[in-house]
This record gives structure tokens, C-alpha cells and sequence, in this order.
DNA sequence: CGATTTTGACCGGCGC
DNA sequence: GCGCCGGTCAAAATCG
């Protein structure tokens, strides 16, 4: 049993240790029994992480099955395609195939002044607004190894801009690196004048003054009166998407992240003015995806040699 | 020089 | 069958 529980579990926990403390307290020892976990997710600051089922219950399992083909091949062997317009075509095919209800996605919410704990490195391959969303959503991958399939939409909450929907995808086929490598050196902030982008403003400052102002507007939701209608639409809405669909919600309630708000934790968040409030997805804890769970040892081995 | 970000275009799925 | 929307790729630009 615990063998099966684990790849989605773990994500779960994961998800959840993720925003305190991060690296370290990498859980090498999963097998943690459900009361702990209470305890756990009470101790932690973050504040409630919840994990939305299928009726029937099995929503663990199932992703859990979905993801066993990730381990097992660990990835598509990326056979060099002749010519890169056949390369696309497969790629984009292949994609294609499991696509929309076909895949299975853990979906985190985490309060835009949580993040900072995500030991994975994330490259940014595309951004797009969101019908509906008046933010943009950003689409991430796991850039600390090349095969690896994980991928990480980012995207505000219509309801609560202070809180950030990371939806995971896939899981990462390679032990967490120790340190974020490539995130440090991708803290770079290309100061770009746009200041008023449409939509997807090119350029998200990367510095603290943007969590400030993150910060900020939590406390003062810039008039929009729709944003705070919203909220509790959303929150409904989410639930009851993931009870329809297999998607595993790790649910985290923006008030109460407010509350537990370890500015400590936040290092840095990227966003952006209202119009293309960004938020630079590498900055979130991920649900350390099955990998490392797997091998959370492998973890230490993987960024230590 | 290498890695990452940004932006536009393309492709496929889904709904009507 | 058509149109809309979401997701991904690729090229260019930027920064450390």
C-alpha cells in the first residue's frame, strides 16, 4: 500500500513541506501516516494543503499509474530526428495525444509570498494570457536536466492575486538537485521600460520590491471589483473541476498564507504591473514530484557529485 | 560563451 | 465543419 500511495502522496507532502522549509527538510523518510501528516501540515506554516479526490477515491492511484510510465522510461529517448521540422512534428504530436483531460496535473495554490522553496530549476519556454484570467500564464520546464519531462504552468488567481496556481505536470525523471543551480543564476531581471504591457509584459523584474509590491497588493486588492466577486467563485470553481476531472488539487487558502506569510521564504517573486502580473514559476515549490520521492537518497547524490 | 527570457507563430483538441 | 483556446516550439535578445 504504502508503495502505491507513494508517488502521489509524496507529491502531496512534497507540496507541502515544500513552502517551509525547503531543501533539507526533504522528507527522506516518506512513509509518514496520515496523523502526522495533520500534524505536519499544522506545523508547517503553510497553511492548508488540501488534496481534492475523485469520487471514487482512487485520484492518487490513477496519477500514480499515469506517472508510472515516467519512471519506468524515464523519457521518450529524444531519437534525433532528421530534419527539425519532423522533430516538431513528433514532439508536437506526441504532446498532443495526452493532452487536456488526458493528463493528470497536481495543481498547488500557493501564496504569492510562499514561494522561494522550489529546489528545481525551471526555463521558462512560453507565457500566454488566459481567456477569462486577466493574468498571463506561464509555462515552465525543468531545465536541470535535459530529458526531464516535468513541467509547471504558472498563473494568478483571478480571485487572489496573492495567490499563485502552480498546476505540475509530468514529473521530474532525475533527483532534485541539492541547490538551485541554475536558479541562481537565472535570478536575472531585464529591466525593460514596457512598464505598461498590454498583456504579457515582456519583462517581470525579478527583485524584491516586487514582492513588496506583491505584498502590497494583498492588502489592498487594486479595485477590482470583479477580482474580489471572484474569489469565492474561484475557490468553488477549483473544487469543483478537480472532483470532474483527475486533477489532484493541493489546495492552499491565500487568507491563511497570509497569515503564516514567512517573509523569510519569499526571496524573490517576479511580477508585474496589474495588466500582466507574472510571477516567475521557478520561485514555487513543486511537489518534488515523484522522482525525488523515489529516491529522495538519490537527491543528495545527485547535487552533491 | 552559455543559459535564460521573451515573443510570435504553429498545431491540435474541444466545443458549438 | 469551423472557430476558439490552450500548449509548445523556435528565433532573437539579454545578462552573468
Amino acid at each position: 500500500m504504502a508503495g502505491d500511495d507513494w508517488g502521489l502522496d509524496a507529491v502531496v507532502r512534497s507540496c507541502r513541506l515544500s513552502s517551509s522549509s525547503f531543501p533539507s527538510s526533504f522528507p527522506s523518510s516518506f512513509p509518514i501516516k496520515e496523523e502526522e501528516e495533520s500534524t505536519i501540515a499544522a506545523g508547517t506554516r503553510f497553511p492548508d494543503l488540501l488534496v481534492f479526490q475523485t469520487e471514487t477515491g482512487n485520484a492518487l492511484h490513477e496519477l500514480e499509474e499515469l506517472c508510472k510510465p515516467f519512471f519506468s522510461k524515464p523519457q521518450p529517448p529524444p531519437k534525433p530526428s532528421s530534419s527539425p521540422a519532423a522533430h516538431r512534428s513528433i514532439s508536437q504530436l506526441s504532446r498532443s495525444k495526452r493532452r487536456k483531460n488526458q493528463q493528470k496535473k497536481v495543481v498547488c495554490h500557493v501564496p504569492a509570498d510562499g514561494l522561494g522553496s522550489d529546489i528545481w530549476a525551471w526555463r521558462k519556454y512560453g507565457q500566454k494570457p488566459i481567456k477569462g484570467s486577466p493574468y498571463p500564464r506561464g509555462y515552465y520546464r525543468c531545465s536541470s536536466s535535459k530529458g526531464c519531462m516535468a513541467r509547471k504552468q504558472v498563473e494568478r488567481s483571478r480571485g487572489d492575486p496573492g495567490v499563485l496556481v502552480v498546476t505540475y505536470t509530468a514529473e521530474h525523471n532525475h533527483p532534485a538537485p541539492t541547490h538551485r543551480n541554475s536558479l541562481a543564476g537565472s535570478t536575472r531581471s531585464k529591466y525593460s521600460t514596457t512598464g505598461g504591457g498590454p498583456l504579457s509584459s515582456p519583462t517581470t523584474p525579478l527583485t524584491v520590491s516586487m514582492e513588496d509590491e506583491l505584498l502590497r497588493r494583498q492588502v489592498q486588492p487594486e479595485k477590482s471589483g470583479e477580482e474580489e466577486d471572484e474569489e469565492e467563485e474561484l475557490m468553488v470553481e477549483d473544487m469543483e473541476v478537480v472532483g470532474e476531472d483527475e486533477l489532484l488539487f493541493v489546495g492552499l487558502d491565500g487568507e491563511m498564507s497570509t497569515e503564516g506569510g514567512s517573509a523569510a521564504a519569499a526571496a524573490s517573486v517576479q511580477e508585474d504591473s496589474d495588466s500582466s502580473a507574472l510571477f516567475d514559476g521557478r520561485l514555487f515549490s513543486p511537489p518534488l514530484w515523484l522522482a525525488n520521492n523515489h529516491n529522495a537518497a538519490a537527491t543528495a547524490g545527485a547535487g552533491g557529485s
